[in-house]
Order: structure tokens, then C-alpha cells, then sequence
DNA sequence: AGGAGCTATAGACTGTGTCTATGAACAATA
DNA sequence: TATTGTTCATAGACACAGTCTATAGCTCCT
């Protein structure tokens, strides 16, 4: 009559309905049997109509029982399957995970712990999505990234920022600068030289600027470009000296088609950070990535 | 983590996913806001997984938690729609009602309560199942039927019979047998006369030859057919003597295309009665109809 | 007749889901 | 920068709903 009903009461009807018998219901729920056969009564009174015929040998569901029957089996597979999707969302075999940042630290710094995670977590989907710093912090308020890489400082106070790895941005050139090779460089020494830097509103950029800025001068960029490959790419043809992250060219200082040029000033370190936003949980997918790269 | 959740859990997740606020939830399921609170938590540690970020005016679904709420909506939507359905059965205003019985009951006894029935509930949809007492019988024990309209007695265990209205079986005939109208007839000399029975597994033929055989005659029909209809009309036109039921003749007799024919001994009565099962709970509908014949 | 199923009922107990009261965080006012 | 009004979270107390065990009644089968 009430109408007011514990949902529960349809799981039990549900397994009493599915296997014919007040006695398995039980077994199915762990339950004892006087518990399914109060419950269905329950139900019935509830609706004040009669749901099963009760016989020697079981129950079966009456006009009005299969009707509901209908409704309610539809309704409890959708919880079961509900209850193994959160089951898969919580061991990582299903899920999603997705990550703002920058082309450059995807590539150089995120790549092999997204190879790894992506290996452990066959399942997980990624989502990349780059941008500037303002971008990802847009996109980090909105919900519709779970973290965002990026170079520090960041002071947002409904962020919260862990610092990862450091890195060290330098000036590199290519051979057709090769007698700079063993020299160590003043600033305006350097400033005679075409230099390469990244756009405008890079971070590592305005940290250049900056810093020369304090010494007096002002950094003016032969040629700007919007991509950290490309930045290596005029370096080793000789257009110029660019500023780039040292651990981003490793390969190439290695075999020798870039060398640093040495300053007689100490260039300040760049800093990677994680963020996330301050107070609000994570996804299972973004916290056991977050403790894969820490 | 123990996956066996209190179904009654994912009410409360929905109403606080679709209101977007723990106290608008707790105010739609009558409870109080610490109760929806406790319950949000539940689930969660139940999960291992956070459903929703709390903000100050409000929560919203993490990730996961929409994932849930895909499921879990379309469940709880089904068992509203069941729970209005079983009020639409509770109140006649959806179902259905199946009889048994043979054509000739329909027609002259049971009509008038069927169009009662179906003008007071008009939803609820008639099925009519007509065939001989055995017929009926059997239907009416695999369910196929909720209750069946035969001639009594009838003597099975697992029925529950309900005397309703009294019948009398009498012979008439047509205007051919006209002379016939005043005179009383003693069973030999009826049998004079060319006979109209009815198929020979209906009871009321039965009947009626074991009346002529406990006074030790041998009643054999000239005619022998399948239907109420027939019987009168065959009188009428003057093939013989039917034995039909009197209150189903009463028009026929009124208006003067048939008379009864007097006999000198008195023909059993022949009493209808309402079959259902015994021990079984009859449908809402059902029950109903049987009160509005009684 | 006896046994083995099934469901219903009675009575006792436990624990869960309530409540009230309060705290803490945040937002929008003045 | 207080003030006020939201929000949700937490603590502690309590009642009763939903369990259990034990038992009875029924039907079917050997």
C-alpha cells in the first residue's frame, strides 16, 4: 500500500522469481529461508497483491508477479553489470585516464610511463590533450583532464602542484658553430649570435627572458618556433643557437650533431609539475599513474 | 569491496546524482541529510571509489561516479515504472481476466457481468476461453485461465467450486408440435417424438439420459448438435423436441416461437458454478469479477 | 507410515540505518 | 572583514527492521 518500498526487497523477489524457490533464493543471498519468505511477504503487502503461488515444490510467480518480474529482472541486470563496471573501473581493466601538457614533455619526459601504464592497464584509454599552461589549468578546472603536466612555478590555490623531475634548459648549436664548441660565453657574447627560441607564451621562455632581463639585456630571438623538434631541428642545420632543454636533446648532444654552449652564468632550473586540483579525489586511473611516475 | 550492497544504497546515489545535492536527495527520500551522507559513503567504501566531489554548493559525479549513474538511473526507471504498473493492476486500470466456460454460459449467463466489468474497468483486457467441462478443467490447472464457468457438480480435490445462479433444463418445441401445448407427457410417449440433444459431452445431455434411464428408457437424440443456437433454431423450424435450458429460451418462449413441453416428471435442476483453484490466490482482477457476480 | 522436500509462523536478538546536534568549509552578502 | 546562509561531514545515541533459530503444516514420494 505504502508504495514506500526498501529496494532490497526486489532483490530478493528477483532470486526468488529466477529460481523458483524461497529455499535457493536463500541459499543464492545467504540468507536463511524465513528471512526470503518475510521479505516477499513484505512485497506483497506492499502492493497488496499476491506475487507467487506457494506450492510443495517451490513457488511460481502468479499474473501480476511475472509482470513485475518483467520489470524488476531488467532492472537488477543493470545493477549486476553496474556493480562489475566498478569492479573493472577499480582494478584499472577499464577507465580512463587523461593528462594536459605539452607536446614536448609528453614526448620526452611522460612517454615511457605512459608506455608503461598503458602496458600494465591494457584497458585504460589515454587521452593527451596539449596545450599552454593557462590551457591546461582551464581544462584542469572544467574536469576535463584528471592532471596536468607542466613546467614550474604554478600558484593557483585551487591547485595543488607536486614537483617531479628538474630540468635544465641550455643554449645548444650545431656544427657550422662548432669553434664555440670548448669557449665558455658571456650573455652579450651570445647576443652576437642568432639565437632560437620557443613562443612567446612558453614558460621556458619568458624564464630566458627573464634572466637576461636581470643582467641588463634584452633577449631578442632570430627566429621563433612553436615546436621543441623544431627548435633542434634549426640548431643542427646552423640557423642559430637554441635554447632548449638540455634531457630533451640528450641523443643529440650525444652523437655529437648538437653541443651546449657554455655560459659564464648559471641558467635557472626548470622544474616539472604534476597538478592536480586541490580537494578533489582522483580518479583510481590518475592516482596509480600518479604513483607510477613518483 | 565486499560487493554486497544494500540495494536500498543505490536509491540514495541516484536521487543525490540527479538533485546534484546530498540535502535535496535526503529531502525527496524523506531522510535526513547525515543519513544520505552516511549512505554516499557506504557506497563509496563499498566501491573503493569516489562517486562525487563535494563542493560547497553541491556534489557532482566524479568520473566514475557517472559511469555508475549510466546504470543505475536506467534500474532505478525500470523499478518506478513496475512500481506504477503494480498500482495500475492493484486498481483495475491494467491487467486481465481470463474465463473459461462454454459458449452458450457466455452468451446467456455471463454476458451482462462481462460488459458490467468492462465498462467499470476498461483496461483490463477480457480473454474468453470457451471448450467442454474437462477443457476447462485443464486450463484452469496449468493456468492458462482464472476461472472457469461450468454446469455442477463437479468433484475434483483440487477446485473450489461456487454454486451461483440455478438453472432448469426443459424440452421445447415450435409451432409444428403446436397440439403438444396443453398436454403433459410421460417420458415414453416424449420419446415419440424426434429428440434435439446437445453434443454428447455436455453435461446437461448427460444428465438428462440418466434421468430416462432410471426409469429404463433409452433416450437417443434424432438430432444431435454443437451449439445452444442451434438447438433453438432447429425447434423452431420443427425438426423436434430440444432440451435446452429454459432461462436461455426465455425470449424464444415469451414471444411464442417455442413453448415448453410439460412433462409429468420433474428434470433435475441443473446448477452453475464458478470454478477456481482451490489454495490458489486469484488475481486482483479475478476476485473482482467473482464479488460483482455474486 | 515414514521421510524429505517445500513454505509459514513465532519469538528473540542484533546491528544497521536512522535521528539530533554540532563542526568545518565555502560563498555571497553587507 | 565580519555576518549570514549555504553546503557536506562527523559523533553519539537509539529504535526497530531484518535477521536468526526452532517449529509446525503441507505435499509428494518411497
Amino acid at each position: 500500500m505504502s508504495m514506500n518500498n526498501n529496494y532490497e526487497l526486489y532483490k530478493v523477489f528477483y532470486w526468488a522469481a529466477k529460481t523458483g524457490s524461497l529455499t535457493q533464493a536463500a541459499r543464492a543471498l545467504y540468507l536463511t529461508q524465513p528471512s526470503v519468505s518475510y521479505a516477499i511477504k513484505q512485497l506483497e503487502d506492499s502492493f497488496g497483491i499476491t506475487l507467487f503461488y506457494r506450492n510443495s515444490k517451490g513457488v511460481s510467480l502468479t499474473q501480476e508477479g511475472a509482470v513485475l518480474y518483467s520489470y524488476i529482472e531488467q532492472s537488477q541486470i543493470l545493477i549486476s553489470l553496474a556493480e562489475e563496471k566498478m569492479v573493472a573501473l577499480k582494478n584499472l581493466d577499464s577507465g580512463e585516464l587523461r593528462i594536459g601538457g605539452s607536446d614536448s614533455l609528453f614526448k620526452h619526459y611522460l612517454l615511457p610511463y605512459l608506455e608503461d601504464f598503458h602496458q600494465q592497464h591494457p584497458g585504460i584509454k589515454l587521452y593527451l590533450n596539449h596545450g599552454t599552461t593557462p590551457e591546461i589549468i582551464a581544462y584542469l578546472k572544467e574536469g576535463t583532464i584528471d592532471l596536468g603536466v607542466v613546467r614550474m612555478p604554478i600558484a593557483d590555490p585551487l591547485l595543488e602542484v607536486r614537483e617531479s623531475i628538474q630540468l635544465q634548459d641550455c643554449f645548444v648549436a650545431g656544427g657550422r658553430y662548432a669553434k664555440l664548441k670548448d669557449a665558455v660565453l658571456s650573455l652579450d657574447m651570445l647576443l652576437q649570435y642568432p639565437v632560437i627560441l620557443f613562443s612567446r607564451n612558453s614558460r621556458a621562455r619568458m624564464a630566458i627572458t627573464e634572466l637576461f632581463q636581470s643582467y641588463g639585456y634584452l633577449l631578442k630571438p632570430e627566429i621563433e618556433v612553436g615546436s621543441v623538434d623544431l627548435l633542434i631541428e634549426f640548431a643542427r642545420k646552423g640557423l642559430g643557437i637554441s635554447y632548449v632543454t638540455r634531457e630533451f636533446v640528450a641523443k643529440e648532444l650525444e652523437e655529437g650533431s648538437l653541443f651546449e654552449v657554455q655560459l659564464d652564468v648559471e641558467l635557472p632550473p626548470a622544474h616539472v609539475g604534476i597538478m592536480i586540483m586541490r580537494n578533489m579525489p582522483l580518479s583510481t586511473a590518475a592516482s596509480k599513474f600518479m604513483k607510477l611516475v613518483e
